[in-house]
RNA sequence: GCUCCCUUCGUCUAGCGGUCUAGGACGCGGCCCUCUCAAGGCUGAAACAGGGGUUCGAUUCCCCUAGGGAGCGCCA
């Protein structure tokens, strides 16, 4: 029998769920899932002043826009320091650690002659088997671990492969700190073993920090994890992705008007491939996802890749679905405030109607809230500059002849106002178009909507009427 | 500087010694559809970083070079 699968998304609260963060939970989340396992979330708060409550939010509300749920608690890796110190303890008394009383100064100069010859290694280990009695009275020391002297330390990380150090470049990590505090090190190393974590997925970042931890985790005679490393998300320009990339953090996706399955699919096709399949259903991807697939090569964040497939799945959402997002999303949106006070259950309801032509032509939900303003917009409509320049004398001209018609229409439906239109404009001798996009500026005030028609539909007759002597209103006024 | 990792179209990638005249997707060009814009359909341009090996045979295996990346704290 096989152990069962425990992953774990191990954040440090630094304000918002990085996008590459949330690629890695997403990994760790599918991987589990497909093994029927559990991820674990772990909060690396041990930096007790960046960890603020609006921080941890910030990736509790990152994670679950994401749709990935966590199994039991959550745990707060400041709250183990006691469990922590007593592993530091345990190593000293083993002889595995010990007591080192170097100087932030001596520290400063093993690192510089270090550099300056060449040499991997920055501490020379020169409390390692020094007498405790020579301490320096008033020194409070760090503990740091016996690490192995000669021989390799090998990882077999299941995406990079067999990865060698020689133990000669890897030197005596500090395990607590002066102030009794355990170090990033040695608190992973403790609380992945307590709770039984199994898989360390993480980004690649932390590749040279698998060696140090395993003589951690050898010295303290537990099982190593099995380690995934997957490569870290790069910036167009081929860096890690940073603040001059621009957004960052989820949250700024989500307020760009993108959806979560959009996300999902998006960041799992960075750096992980299933064939040619590029759609993945939420049931298709932990189906599909394993390991061993994952590339060792970091991707480059592509925004128009990501926009395409925001529009797949704008298009694959239901209607009412759309319309809630949208309204969902308003208070995010610049200008968006206008529409959530114009929101009645009618407006509602028409913009439900509208969205079959709506949420064809848009990639995020910002641009479905600009397309959607001829929807709520009220009268008069003041046309954007190319809606004017379509709106010629003649163009008027054929309006205000097409208005009566139009009042005298007994039945409004797209259909029937289309057959209706397509005989007036051969009677006039003039090409549908003709007709169509001067009635597309007056109704909407712009030169690109949805087909016309529906448009006519969804305002209904009697706005679409009034928005049309609006128009008429006006020409007869110049 | 040192350690480790990476290298197929512009981008994400398929490929796991012969099936490669190197496939798909995004983007880009053309055509079709068409009331605009999209969507959709068809179609075109576009890549194995370079050099050595190994092999009957390398995109696939090994080495070197070049280029890129990450890490080198009493940060996480």
């Amino acid at each position: 029998m096989t152990e069962p699968v425990v992953t774990r998304f191990a954040p440090s609260p630094t304000g918002f769920l990085h996008i590459g963060g949330g690629r890695t939970a997403l990994f760790n989340w599918l991987f589990a899932r497909h093994h029927g396992g559990k991820m674990l979330l772990r909060i690396e708060d041990t930096d007790r002043e960046r960890s603020t409550a609006a921080a941890i939010n910030a990736i509790i509300d990152g994670l679950t826009w994401l749709g990935l749920a966590w199994d039991g608690n959550i745990v707060f890796q400041h709250t183990c320091g006691e469990r922590h110190r007593q592993a530091a303890e345990q190593l000293l008394a083993a002889g595995r650690a010990y007591r080192c009383y170097a100087t932030p100064e001596e520290l400063a100069e093993m690192r510089e002659a270090a550099r300056r010859e060449g040499r991997a290694k920055l501490y020379d280990g020169r409390w390692r088997d020094r007498d405790p009695t020579e301490a320096p009275p008033g020194v409070k020391p760090v503990i740091r671990l016996k690490a192995p002297l000669s021989g390799e330390t090998v990882i077999e990380d299941a995406v990079q492969g067999h990865v060698t150090w020689q133990n000669g470049d890897l030197d005596d990590l500090v395990l607590l700190r002066s102030d009794g505090t355990p170090t990033y090190m040695l608190a992973v190393v403790v609380d992945d073993h307590d709770m039984a974590v199994t898989h360390v997925i993480r980004g690649d970042d932390h590749l040279t920090n698998a060696a140090r931890q395993k003589h951690i985790y050898d010295a303290l005679g537990w099982a190593v994890p099995q380690f995934a490393h997957i490569p870290l998300i790069h910036g167009p320009d081929g860096s890690k992705l940073s603040k001059r990339h621009g957004a960052l953090g989820v949250d700024a996706y989500r307020a760009m008007g993108y959806l979560p399955a959009a996300m999902r699919n998006y960041l799992v096709r960075l750096g992980w491939a299933h064939g040619d399949q590029e759609i993945f259903t939420t049931e298709e991807m932990i189906a599909a996802f394993d390991l061993p697939q994952i590339g060792r090569s970091p991707a480059r964040f592509d925004f128009a890749k990501l926009e395409s497939l925001n529009g797949h799945y704008i298009r694959q959402t239901p209607d009412a679905e759309l319309v809630s997002a949208l309204v969902e999303l308003l208070p995010h949106i610049a200008g968006g405030d206008e529409l959530s006070r114009a929101m009645t259950p009618a407006l509602r309801a028409t913009l439900t109607a509208a969205m079959p032509g709506l949420k064809e032509r848009a990639k995020t939900l910002v641009e479905l809230f600009e397309a959607s303003r001829f929807v709520w917009a009220s009268r008069p409509l003041t046309p954007d500059d190319k809606a004017k320049a379509v709106l010629t004398g003649e163009a008027k001209a054929l309006l205000a002849a097409l208005l009566p018609e139009l009042e005298a229409l007994s039945e409004w439906d797209a259909a029937g106002v289309e057959a209706m239109v397509r005989t007036f404009a051969e009677r006039a001798g003039v090409k549908l178009g003709a007709v169509a996009q001067p009635l597309r500026a007056a109704l909407t005030g712009r030169t690109t909507s949805p087909p016309i028609f529906d448009v006519l539909a969804v305002l209904g007759r009697e706005e679409s009427l009034e928005r049309l002597r609006d128009q008429a209103a006006a020409h007869s006024a110049a």
